[in-house]
DNA sequence: CTACATTATGAAATAAAATTTCATTTTTTC
DNA sequence: GAAAAAATGAAATTTTATTTCATAATGTAG
């Protein structure tokens, strides 16, 4: 989709003057949006006709519409391109290099989702005699959250970070009983045990993971949440946030399922809290 | 910035035939981001001077200009708007709404981050005896993240969400220890309470909260976390989220004062995992 | 190494699009 | 209700982009 990173790949199939382009605009491309076809042409030292062979190499109408794309591509500041932290970095740049990834992994992750299960999801939800969360590691924090939110919609809801716990519940599972088993991997595998055993007990079995791992053949429904592969180096970062993101996801479509007379209970719930605050001055 | 919140801003400075170009341009931004100023003009009912003049009066150079910065605005699918999800959405909108919203609160939270502060916090961290970490509710499942963060540097880390364990673990909290108290509202007493114990004992106390709150008070930094004030409508969603992103800052500022010998430590602790998963064939 | 074919390139012509100018219409103000 | 001010569009002009086509560069087969 971005203009940028598509002029970078195909650069070994641009020809020499049209390289010429390609190089001036990746030099700059915040300058050229700006430029008319005469003024790149100038720029890159090769005629006009050039610029505007190099914009139909790119599928774009003309030179035009090949800015109208440059421009989009601008427009969220680089988010996509995932900006690793370095070992020299300040406080700043570390800071918004990881907060940039966090969104460009939230992005992916959206995307990687579907719509569909998403929905049949929260259709077994609202109808699930017992939901139960289950995760370890960084995922046992989703499942823990996922707890925490599905508590206050006053259904049967519990989480386990325990592998033997966790066993037990499956075991126990039956019918009508939904579960959901987080694993940014897939591959942890006493909870693709956990997984086959629920399944076994006839519970529905949605996972929270990666396509296509051993963990997403035991479900009935995978919901897919793919993050970028080296945001998660040396511990769980942006998996984790889009599995959360997700939580709300699934949290959100189930209040609106229930309708607004239930969302007045929400309200409810927030408001007995307020005792154990101090009073807003405002 | 966004120039379609621009023209609706402008509504009503605009004479009676701009009105009618801005109308069509609010139908569809879309579809005139591909048209020219002729085909445009004629959707209008009007002539193409007009448009011009409607575009100049947008603080744009001309209609090319004009459909640059429109383009702009779509590209990042107006994710600076906070979209409220719908009694009626499907489950495709909800699901695009959520991750619009959490994404925008990072980048309002990234804004309202001081990268001072985060240097300082880290430079504690890195010196601290022990490390605790105190949340109650949707915060709790962050400090419970922390922990499991800080748990692999191989320093003395604890988390506590019961309020009497917080309140014991304050009061024998000492110099040189650096106690973590995470609360979006930053008004929850018994929390703010924890974080004056603490303080009384000469710990150092870092708030991950709101800007003046009452627990940012009682902290000797503030990380502050401030989001869009309706996203937690009935509960918690964006704020959690942007204080794991803030904890992943945290942490990876950690690895980074530490040095590279250090690194090596966090990937054994990642490869002592492998034996209990799966392995990837490819 | 040459002759032929293919591809790449730019000058000039053409076409398209946008802008300016200016006369006319509409609206406002006194 | 007349003069001034503002809004509007037709036509001319200017700017910008595209096409055509001749030439140059590169590659290929003999």
């Amino acid at each position: 989709m971005n203009i940028l990173e598509k002029i970078t790949n195909e650069l070994d199939t641009l020809s020499k003057s049209e390289r010429k382009v390609a190089e001036v605009i990746l030099a700059s491309p915040s300058t050229v949006i700006h430029s008319s076809i005469a003024a790149l042409a100038k720029q890159a030292n090769i005629s006009e006709p050039t610029v505007n062979r190099f914009c139909r190499r790119l599928d774009t109408k003309g030179y035009p519409d090949f800015k109208l794309h440059l421009a989009q591509s601008l427009a969220n500041g680089t988010p996509y391109v995932n900006r690793h932290v370095d070992e020299n970095d300040s406080a700043e740049e570390y800071t918004d290099k990881i907060f940039e990834s966090t969104m460009a992994s939230l992005e992916l992750a959206r995307k990687s989702l579907d719509a569909n299960d998403v929905n049949r999801s929260v259709d077994l939800l609202t109808q699930a005699n017992k939901i139960s969360f289950f995760g370890l590691g960084a995922s046992a924090i989703v499942a823990h959250d996922a707890q925490n939110k599905f508590f206050r919609f006053n259904v049967p809801v519990v989480y386990f970070d325990d592998i033997l716990m966790q066993r037990m519940s499956a075991i126990n599972s039956r019918q009508g009983d939904v579960v959901i088993v987080i694993s940014h991997t897939g591959r942890t595998k006493s909870l693709v045990e956990v997984a086959n055993l629920a399944k076994e007990n006839d519970a529905t079995v949605i996972g929270i993971t990666t396509k296509g791992t051993p963990l997403a053949k035991e479900c009935s429904i995978v919901l897919t949440v793919d993050v970028c592969e080296d945001t998660d180096l040396y511990m769980p970062m942006s998996s984790r946030i889009a599995q959360l993101a997700l939580i709300d996801v699934l949290a959100t479509g189930f209040t609106l399922r229930r309708g607004s007379k239930f969302r007045d209970n929400l309200k409810k719930v927030k408001d007995s809290l307020r005792s154990s605050r101090f009073e807003k001055k405002d």
